[in-house]
DNA sequence: CACTTGACCTGTCCGC
DNA sequence: TGCGGACAGGTCAAGT
């Protein structure tokens, strides 16, 4: 799916347009998609407003004014575009995408109505996902922090709940397995998917099958520095666009023009020249330098 | 509890 | 051109 930057993305961009937004109509073609009773649709969703757009890890939530939030997860191949008249702030939207939806990837196909002024124009928000491993629900929104994703998942690796320290503390309960499986695993910090596993390694010159016991603190220090470095960059490039994310305006993002390693296998190593391999580790396709991502740390 | 593997889905690409 | 298998940015349940 789209990782933390991805979703911070969409996330930017939905608050540009969906507060202040009514719910005026939801369809949806796949209860696994939109695991929601009707009872629940008419009570909290239709008719409601947008007050806020939020994220969580990899999860986003949109409050409405019932009390409740659709929490969405994108999982692999997820979308949320918004399909309307522009809005201010919101940039450009890529009309040959969007002119196409809905398309055989919409799940779900909210309709909305601006309530402020002369914006009363209908739009709509189309929940587009291709392998259908992502889901909306409504959730009451005082609850969220209850659900048993949100018990688990650990700190904003951007917050102020994470630091160099925190991360050698919390990467010791998966002391025995290897680093990019501790980066991919939600517990230890939030938001850290396979394409950023992998970048981040490389900046920190750790091999990602290196096993966590045998990481330095220093290393595990330089691992968080590079962590915070190719996320921000990600968050500033729109994120990641390998086949089918895009953010709420069906824009691709432009990270992997500035990739270091994923995705470029049999291309040579920025740092040292020596040609990046495709292995697999942590049953994930990883991409590494030979040379100097060292396996003993 | 820690760790690994398979399952959930559809689409695409690669080799035969 | 068609077919089979591997693979794709994530997480969960079930296994050891």
């Amino acid at each position: 799916m789209p990782e933390l930057p991805e979703v911070e993305t969409v996330r930017a961009g939905l608050s540009t347009i969906l507060p202040g937004c009514k719910i005026v109509s939801v369809v949806s073609d796949n209860p696994k998609s939109f695991p929601n009773t009707q009872t629940d649709v008419d009570k909290f969703l239709i008719g409601s407003e947008v007050i806020a757009v939020r994220r969580r890890a990899k999860v986003l939530m949109i409050d409405l004014s019932s009390g409740y939030s659709l929490v969405i997860h994108l999982k692999m191949t997820g979308q949320l575009v918004y399909v309307g008249q522009q809005r201010f702030g919101s940039g450009h939207p890529n009309d040959s995408l969007i002119s196409k939806l809905p398309d055989k990837s919409t799940r779900v196909d909210f309709g909305l109505e601006g309530i402020s002024g002369a914006d009363n124009q209908q739009a709509r928000l189309f929940f587009n996902d291709q392998r259908k491993f992502g889901w909306v629900k409504l959730i009451s929104t005082i609850d969220i922090p209850n659900i048993d994703f949100m018990q688990r998942v650990g700190p904003e690796p951007l917050g102020p709940d994470l630091s160099a320290d925190i991360l050698f503390t919390r990467l010791q309960r998966r002391k025995n397995t290897t680093i990019k499986a501790a980066l991919l695993d939600q517990s230890v910090l939030a938001g850290i998917g396979n394409i950023y596993a992998d970048e981040s390694l490389w900046g920190a010159k750790i091999h990602p099958a290196t096993l966590v016991k045998d990481l330095t603190k220093p290393q595990v220090s330089l691992l968080y520095k590079e962590i915070v470095f190719v996320l921000s960059l990600a968050i500033e490039q729109g994120g990641s666009s390998n086949s089918t994310y895009v953010d709420a305006m069906g824009k691709k993002g432009s990270y992997m023009n500035f990739a270091r390693v994923f995705r470029r296998e049999g291309q040579a190593c920025p740092r040292c020249q020596t040609t990046i391999v495709k292995s697999r580790v942590a049953t994930r396709g990883t991409h590494t330098c030979p040379s100097c991502q060292s396996t003993s740390g």
